[in-house]
RNA sequence: GCCGCGUUGGUCAAGGGGUUAAGACGCAUCCCUUUCACGGAUGAAUCACGGGUUCGAUUCCCGUACGCGGUACCA
């Protein structure tokens, strides 16, 4: 029996999750649904100084948003919990003195001091980074370069220290990505990365491997900024569990700034004025929201379908793509290998397919949640839906359900004045006072009839219907955009209509 | 600095030894509409550079440049 794929999403709480978190996200959960897998939510909370409050949940809803809901999580738990990992710690602890009994780890007592006395002192123009590596480690203090009886008694005296693991000298080691083949890395170059911290708690590079052992995933997928730190990643496990028990990796490529270049970030949302979260987001601590897709008028299916195609395409011209569709279309070898600049108006290009593409029904609702905010009041649900029709396919974002919406539920409060002023007179006054009788005889109320009796009358009065157009649009709407005139007279009804013809008619005087 | 990963129009990108080098967003012009959009048509705009290999490189190889990432008891 095949093996069943098991895919985990691990961000760390530490407020937020911005766009390519989400995307990492989207493609782990598309790969683990396309193999019949299984989605897994691991929290990487293993520095809790950096905890944030709520970011946890934060993380939950977003996935619920963006309909990717985990198969396993810490909030609805799972065959392989806790899948906190600050409610693991008792495991790591064991795993890393193994790593020191087979030699491929040590004590380190270095306080943080020793550790900036190292560098500063090794810092020089050439190697502006010094690491604790091969090169350092016996002139620090570890169990390495102390007699074992001087670590036996620091150790009993209960000093504080970390786990390092010793990282090989001049071995090439094999990466095999399945986005970008096999990468190789020299351990001579990789420093002795902390692998359990003084407070006990694991490092990343330690709880990632430990986890995906124990929580059998298959399938490691995880942003392109942890490709140089794989070598250790690879090493634990060939330590730890054996290589072939190793599972696959796959390095996503980053999500760059809209301008210049670098990774996106949570400035770059105030900066540039554009939504770099799923959903807002607001810092317990500083008060700070960073602003979100859902709450600037973005419908789920928009905002999945723009993360999916930044970094990849099914080699087809199809831009637009499903849930459903992207599980089945999905493949991970198709993901790209550089970074993408994020584009917001392509962005917004996408939510408007999505407001044209979506069955009326689910528009519906959200656009009724736009208006009750708004304190408008609907008659019913048959004339929601014939506004939405009328006005979709001009509408990039759902709060402009509610500027071009409005007018419909409310009669314009002002008008444009200045549009139509200079060309007013008495003729058409005249004609506007007509056209309301006219329509009262009106038996079918819609758009086509209202045209006709409404072009035969300016005719008949010598007046260019397209000079009454106008005039007429102003009294409907107030202002000069819209849908087609007779279309929102049509919708209006014509009591409403007549009503707003009058509104304007009694206000000539005035000008 | 060192290590790793990248590099097709302004942006997302298809293609992958011989092509008029797709398509989308954006931009421009025109049409539709006596509004604003939507829609339609057209257009401007791309293979980072230098060497190889080859009859022929945007495509393969090697350099260089540039960009990004990493170089923490952060993830």
């Amino acid at each position: 029996m095949e093996k069943k794929i098991r895919v985990r999403f691990a961000p760390s709480p530490t407020g937020g999750l911005h766009l390519g978190g989400v995307r990492t996200a989207l493609y782990n959960y598309l790969f683990a649904k396309q193999h019949k897998g299984g989605f897994v939510l691991r929290i990487e909370d293993t520095d809790q100084s950096r905890f944030v409050a709520g970011a946890e949940e934060y993380i939950y809803e977003t996935l619920k948003w963006c309909g990717l809901e985990p198969d396993e999580s810490p909030l609805h738990g799972g065959p392989f919990g806790p899948y906190r990992q600050s409610e693991r710690k008792k495991i790591y602890r064991e795993y890393a003195e193994r790593l020191v009994q087979t030699g491929h780890a040590y004590f380190a007592f270095d306080t943080p001091d020793e550790l900036e006395a190292m560098r500063s002192t090794h810092r020089t123009a050439v190697n502006p980074s010094p690491q604790y590596d091969h090169q350092t480690r016996m002139h620090m203090r570890n169990s390495l370069s102390l007699a074992i009886g001087e670590t036996k008694k620091l150790l009993e005296a209960g000093t504080p220290h970390v786990i390092r693991i010793r990282m090989p000298d001049n071995e090439t080691l094999y990466l095999n990505d399945m986005i970008r083949g096999q990468v190789e890395f020299n351990t001579s170059l990789v420093d002795d990365k902390v692998l359990l911290k003084a407070d006990n708690m694991p490092t990343y590079h330690l709880a990632v491997v430990v986890d995906d052992f124990l929580m059998q995933i298959t399938h490691a997928f995880r942003g392109e900024e942890w490709l140089p730190s794989a070598p250790v990643h690879l090493l634990l496990w060939r330590y730890l569990y054996g290589e072939e028990k190793m599972p696959a990796w796959a390095h996503f490529p980053l999500i760059l700034k809209p301008d210049g270049n670098g990774k996106l970030s949570k400035r770059d949302s105030d900066r540039l004025g554009i939504p770099i979260f799923a959903m807002d987001w607001k810092d317990p601590g500083s008060g700070e929201v960073i602003s979100g897709f859902r709450e600037k008028g973005f419908l789920p299916e928009a905002f999945v379908n723009l993360l999916a195609v930044l970094g990849w395409n099914d080699g087809t011209e199809q831009e637009l793509y499903s849930l459903p569709e992207l599980v089945e279309k999905f493949s991970i070898e198709r993901v790209h290998k550089a970074g993408a600049k994020f584009n917001y108006e392509k962005a917004k290009w996408f939510n408007q397919e999505w407001i044209r593409k979506i069955p009326i029904e689910e528009l519906s609702r959200e656009v009724r949640k736009i208006y009750e905010h708004y304190s408008l009041q609907i008659p019913d649900e048959i004339y929601l839906r014939s506004v939405i029709q009328l006005i979709r396919d001009r509408c990039h974002l759902l709060p402009e359900f509610f500027l071009q919406g409005k007018i419909f539920f409310e009669a314009p409060l002002q008008w444009d004045i200045d549009a139509i002023r200079s060309k007013w007179n008495a003729a058409k006054t005249g004609f506007f006072k007509d056209i309301t009788e006219k329509f009262a005889d009106i038996a079918e109320w819609n758009a086509y009839n209202l045209e006709t009796v409404f072009k035969e009358l300016a005719i008949s009065q010598q007046i260019k219907p397209g000079e009454l157009q106008l005039p007429f649009r102003i009294m409907l709407v107030g202002e000069k955009s819209g849908p087609p005139v007779f279309d929102i007279a049509a919708l209006l009804g014509k009591n409403e209509t007549t009503k707003r013809i009058n509104n304007l008619l009694t206000q000539t005087g005035n000008w």
